[in-house]
Formats: C-alpha cells, sequence, structure tokens
DNA sequence: GACACATATTCCCATATGGGAATATAAATG
DNA sequence: CATTTATATTCCCATATGGGAATATGTGTC
C-alpha cells in the first residue's frame, strides 16, 4: 500500500505547510483565489488544486460571485486535529507554566493596537 | 517537487492513522516493540519503520534493556500541531462561545450610541 | 559457540504526490 | 462575438511512500 491520499482525511490534508497557510488565510475572513496566490506568492495552479483538497475534506466551503470564487476556512474541520492533540495536554511539562505564558501574550497582543 | 517526507515534520509524520495509534499506546506506558505489535496487529518490520519515522521527529523516546527497546511518547512534540488547531478553536461554532459572543455583541450595542 | 529471541534494515513495487506549463472553462466587458 | 479576467484541470515527472518478504544486527541462554 502507498501513502494515504492527501484528500483521505484532515490530518493527511494539513501535512502541507501551504494549505495549512490558506487555512488561516481564510479563517478571519473569505477570500478569492487571486487574493491567496498574491499573498503566499505561488503559483495559482499550485493553490487552485490546495484549495481543491482543502474542499474536499471539507476544511473550507466556497461561494461563487461571477468570475470570483469566494473561499472560507470551516473551522469545525479542524476538530479531529485538536482532538487528537488535546489528549496528550495532560502530559505536557511544564504545562500550567505555558498556558500562563500564552495566556499573557494574547492578552499583551489585545492591549497593543 | 513531491510531496513532503513523513519525516520531515510532526505533521507529516501524524498523518498517518496507525503512527496515531502508536503514539497513543505509548502515552500512558512506555513499551517495548513486540506489544506494539501485538498491541494493532500488523507486521513487526511495519511497526518498526513508524516507530522509526516518529522517533525522526522527535515525538518518541527510545530505551535500550537487553534485546528490548522500550519506547515511550514525547508528548510536547504534539505542541505544533495542538497550537494550530487552537488558532481556530475561537471560530467553532460551539453553543457556549456563540453565547459569549452575542452577549458582548449587545454590550457593544448598548455603548455604541 | 550454537541457538532462540527482539528489533532494525533492505529490497521490492504500485501509488499519490506538488509544482510548472499548457490548456480548458466561465464570466464580465466592450 | 472577441477579448480580457478569474479559476480549474490536465499533463508531465522526480520523489517518497507503506507493507510484505527476506535478511541483518544485536542480545540473552545453554
Amino acid at each position: 500500500m502507498a501513502r494515504a491520499a492527501t484528500t483521505s482525511d484532515v490530518f493527511n490534508a494539513l501535512a502541507e505547510p501551504r494549505r495549512r497557510e490558506i487555512l488561516a488565510l481564510l479563517a478571519d475572513a473569505e477570500k478569492p483565489v487571486g487574493e491567496i496566490v498574491a499573498a503566499l506568492a505561488e503559483g495559482q495552479p499550485s493553490i487552485s488544486k490546495h484549495l481543491g483538497v482543502l474542499r474536499k475534506v471539507g476544511l473550507v466551503r466556497v461561494r461563487r460571485t461571477g468570475r470570483h470564487r469566494m473561499y472560507r476556512a470551516n473551522a469545525d474541520g479542524i476538530r479531529p486535529l485538536y482532538d487528537f492533540a488535546k489528549t496528550f495536554e495532560k502530559y505536557w511539562t511544564h504545562q500550567l507554566l505555558r498556558v500562563k505564558e500564552r495566556a499573557e501574550e494574547k492578552e499583551q497582543k489585545k492591549h497593543r493596537r
């Protein structure tokens, strides 16, 4: 048996760094393909293919508007990843410290604007 | 460019379901290879190779004892996965979160005038 | 040393890949 | 309709895969 298809599940789809970047880009607002291409500085066909993979595993949704296709992230689709990782949370070392650190970072970001 | 190596990072390593199973098995206690082979009902070479991948990306540690090799999970290694997923937490359509958001919106509206 | 046991490595192969180039499809515009 | 714009699809190929079989390596035991 060969390696599983990238479209077989969320884990395989998100193994590719570009696709994680794309998903992050689409988290806050829907964007047309061209904007993603410009943001990631990669060929348009490449981006379109990545979007196809994300679509197949349900991580993004599309809406057609004229000749544009507006993509947006479907954050719920990431839960399998999160759930898996979360089962290891209790084994992390310095857990309390790290949580505290991240909370503080967040606080700073909020106040920085 | 072809697909990235499974050993290139945690995301690629954990795209394979067997490797996630192995990691879950090793979360609570270290185990010799044979025990994993028995638990997952798969060929020993296959398991050894999976362990090799997990080792290379730092998700497991090994300890040699006689002719056994005791493997244990290194839970800290999963944090990249967790951190990535966590950035989408706020977008989840979870009931409590929604209630909270609506409360905040209301609050803002009240103060906006 | 001869052997059994535990694990890793090598060899094999069908399969999916990601990117670039070229091309196709579709919609707006003149 | 011809052309431009936006996006998807097809074709190409070097590359890594996961599993099984066979083999190698290492370690206890007699």
